[in-house]
DNA sequence: GAGCGCACGTGACAAATGTCAACCGGCCCA
DNA sequence: TGGGCCGGTTGACATTTGTCACGTGCGCTC
């Protein structure tokens, strides 16, 4: 992958080295260019997937990484987890399309410093990593309003992960079998999931846990 | 990038017109930034829903429009539709992030010229605007192979409704209401289809059409 | 025009699902 | 120590949903 990464020239002081990471080259490079822009960033690495981001962190070192939140391999949260532990100098914030709340505070809770939408301008990113890199937090405001007003999950542990099994439409036999319990057990958790995110039914409840990120 | 001659030819000749439209303000700079870096393209909008996209295009009158898939207001091939009508002229080609089968269909139903994932280059999109411009058509082989394999939607127009109304969860009585049937009715397209799908229930039924692009 | 295939539409019945009341065990607090 | 509360677990029961057999009408072929 592009390493753009330059000798010394740097002027003043050093540069703000920023690794990026996002599946979609298109974005990516565009990225690149627009961050190349500014006198006080550079792209040091780029990576098109989870498990190779972390390879060009461990190579790279860079001080802030930008990923993104959908990427095969890891996503960005679990990429930002792992760096944290393997690179902890390195300030991680998240780029991602349309956020969900629960997507905020598990990133928030992975050690994120940075959260914003792909509506955001560039030029508006550039200042956000150099506030990231100063070791402050910056999160968008309207994803932090979604976020409070979602509230925390008022699912229990066993609600969401049987919601999760349902996530595709298997038939009660199938989660009970996979959740090793009693088919009546399993629907009673769904049957409460559902309760509690006021939704017709579990597959509906299932959207409604999406939605809000708690899946 | 390179000062690389650009199809030279119409020196001082006019540029394609292009109008970018994305939701993501970030993206969509970042491309307007990279294709100006192209001799021959000249970016004179740029939009940020559907209604806005067709309200510029009016306005300026681009000779290829770039169109992302899913926009706020209208999504990219419902804008591509009303263009072919409104503006016969500007070519359209829609640029998405994760292509499913049935969108390119659709788009090219909807007389669009070309259809790439956001995973290409910068380099290569500004090639592919120029294909379009030309009057020829650019796929992207991944996505059109996929299209292939998932071949023709085997569900009928009444199945497909009725899907689509059991998209989000609903109860049966409640399809049935919206659909002014009789909720036997509507329990039968719905094993019919999901017969068809070779899905458990209509709601994974509903997870299958969906990926293939059929909904 | 008769016969055939196909999509639309319906109700009866069986199976899957959701609701309810109950039991158990751990935890907190008086 | 005992009682109240909460989450996990279960089975019985009513409701919803899926399956099946059936009838209708349209367009095609012979």
């Amino acid at each position: 992958m592009s390493d753009h990464e330059r000798g010394g020239t740097d002027g003043g002081g050093r540069r703000v080295r920023v690794l990026l990471a996002d599946d979609e080259h298109l974005i990516r490079g565009a990225l690149a260019a627009l961050l190349a822009l500014e006198n006080d960033l550079l792209v040091v690495a780029e990576a098109a997937s989870g498990p190779e981001a972390l390879a060009m962190a461990r190579a790279h070192r860079p001080d802030v990484a930008v990923l993104d939140l959908q990427m095969p391999g890891k996503d960005g949260v679990a990429v930002a987890t792992e760096l944290r532990a393997g690179l902890p100098a390195c300030a991680t914030m998240i780029v991602t399309g349309h956020g969900r709340p629960g997507h905020l505070k598990r990133a928030l809770a992975a050690g994120v410093r940075g959260f914003v939408p792909k509506t955001v301008s560039a030029q508006r990113l550039a200042e956000i990593i150099r506030t990231v890199h100063a070791g402050n937090r910056y999160v968008d405001p309207e994803l932090a309003a979604d976020a409070i007003s979602a509230g925390d999950s008022p699912l229990t542990a066993r609600e969401a992960e049987l919601l999760e099994l349902a996530a595709d439409g298997a038939p009660i036999a199938e989660i009970a079998a996979r959740a090793a319990l009693a088919p009546g057990t399993v629907r009673n958790y769904l049957s409460s999931a559902a309760a509690k995110l006021s939704a017709e039914n579990r597959h509906a409840a299932v959207r409604v846990a999406r939605e809000r990120g708690w899946l």
